[in-house]
DNA sequence: AGGACCCGGGAACGAGCGTTCTCCTCGGTT
DNA sequence: AACCGAGGAGAACGCTCGTTCCCGGGTCCT
């Protein structure tokens, strides 16, 4: 094999990787926003223009679609979380920053809960690869959340609270389709946040 | 029409009553453990022993079939529910008993989550009835909670957030695949139990 | 210019599903 | 004893869906 050849080669990889990654962006929504079963491969084509047999090169199956979907999707919502996270240096506000992009996220056109949830309870009951992943997210967020809550200089107790907090108020605005919930949730965290960033105060309480 | 004729028919309506009812209590069990789709009228013909011709003239469709099976989890988890929270008479004990609940269920054998969650990801994105029940079945553990919380002299607030917390156990539960998260919600409810039900303290704090 | 290769369109295939139909057996009535 | 309707077993039907195959046209190299 030439020189060029490889150049060549890399190139189309380099092409089919930007082509993948377009697709992807494409089909998100529509999974999305009707799960992963009723979208068929057809809608897939219909939709991105792209022809089966150039999807099935892409792309293994229409499990490798979704895998990338969901890993796709972590990627967006750890950026929106972080974005809105970091506009602030104030530690207690920092931590309720994630409450109010749960707010936003609810009232957002077509909100339908965390899709990570939603796969799992459609595909969780089958196969392997997705539950790894949705377990994955929500490590990573939690993690995240951890991050946060440490640099605040709260106890390690408070992060996991907060985590079950939030996600409470994604699945409740999801099954009640209300926006709420993020209220509620962000009300209860300040309460926990403040009792765990003044341990002196609610000793003295106890006493 | 005779007298015994009416008789004899009751008769096959109360035998079909009961039919039914076995029928939903033998086929929960997998709904719960592989999801609705993933589970076929052939597969409820073996497992139940009835017929499909049987079973159809018993329900409509499969849609039927699903629909019982959701109210009947309705039912055994508000009774599970209620019996936890009325085992005791201290109003604080009887809020954080939602999450002893929780606690129990979540390490019995085979949980995988709430049904309710996994049927609205599963069939929330293809319209219908499902999820219009899901919805009441959260609704009604809202309001039930919302009882207990104003019969303990709690303000209205805290319903809803120990609702959030409660919900977003059983997820995390689900997700992680263990029962931590009952303990941790549990210890967040006790602050947020306390908080409320002691509103003079908190204000003191305030101050 | 000619041929080899690639690729999109879409038909075809096979599996699985919900639902219905057919055949046969069996128990009860006249 | 003969008939009749109900009910079970399971094949059949129609549909959907993931995946593959075939064909026709276009493109690039020689």
């Amino acid at each position: 094999m030439t020189e060029e050849d490889h150049w060549a080669a890399d190139r189309v990889l380099a092409e089919d990787a930007v082509m993948r990654a377009t697709i992807i962006e494409t089909v998100s929504p529509l999974f999305y926003a009707r799960g992963f079963t009723a979208v068929g491969m057809d809608e897939l084509r219909a939709v991105t223009g792209v022809s089966l047999k150039r999807l099935y090169r892409l792309f293994p199956s229409k499990e490798d679609i979704v895998e990338e979907v969901l890993l796709s999707w972590r990627g967006t919502w750890e950026a929106n979380l972080r974005a809105q996270v970091e506009s602030t240096q104030v530690p207690r506000e920092r931590l309720l920053a994630v409450f109010d992009f749960l707010a936003g996220w609810f009232t957002s056109e077509g909100f339908r809960g965390c899709a990570f949830i939603n796969s799992f309870g459609e595909l969780g009951g089958i196969s392997g690869r997705i539950p790894a992943i949705v377990r994955a997210q929500k490590k990573e967020f939690q993690e995240y959340l951890a991050r946060v809550a440490t640099a605040s200089g709260a106890p390690e107790t408070l992060a996991p609270q907060l985590a079950i907090l939030a996600e409470g108020a994604v699945t409740t605005a999801a099954i009640a389709g209300s926006a709420e919930s993020a209220r509620q949730a962000r009300a209860a965290a300040e309460i926990l946040v403040d009792a765990a960033l003044a341990p002196a105060a609610s000793t003295l309480i106890a006493l």
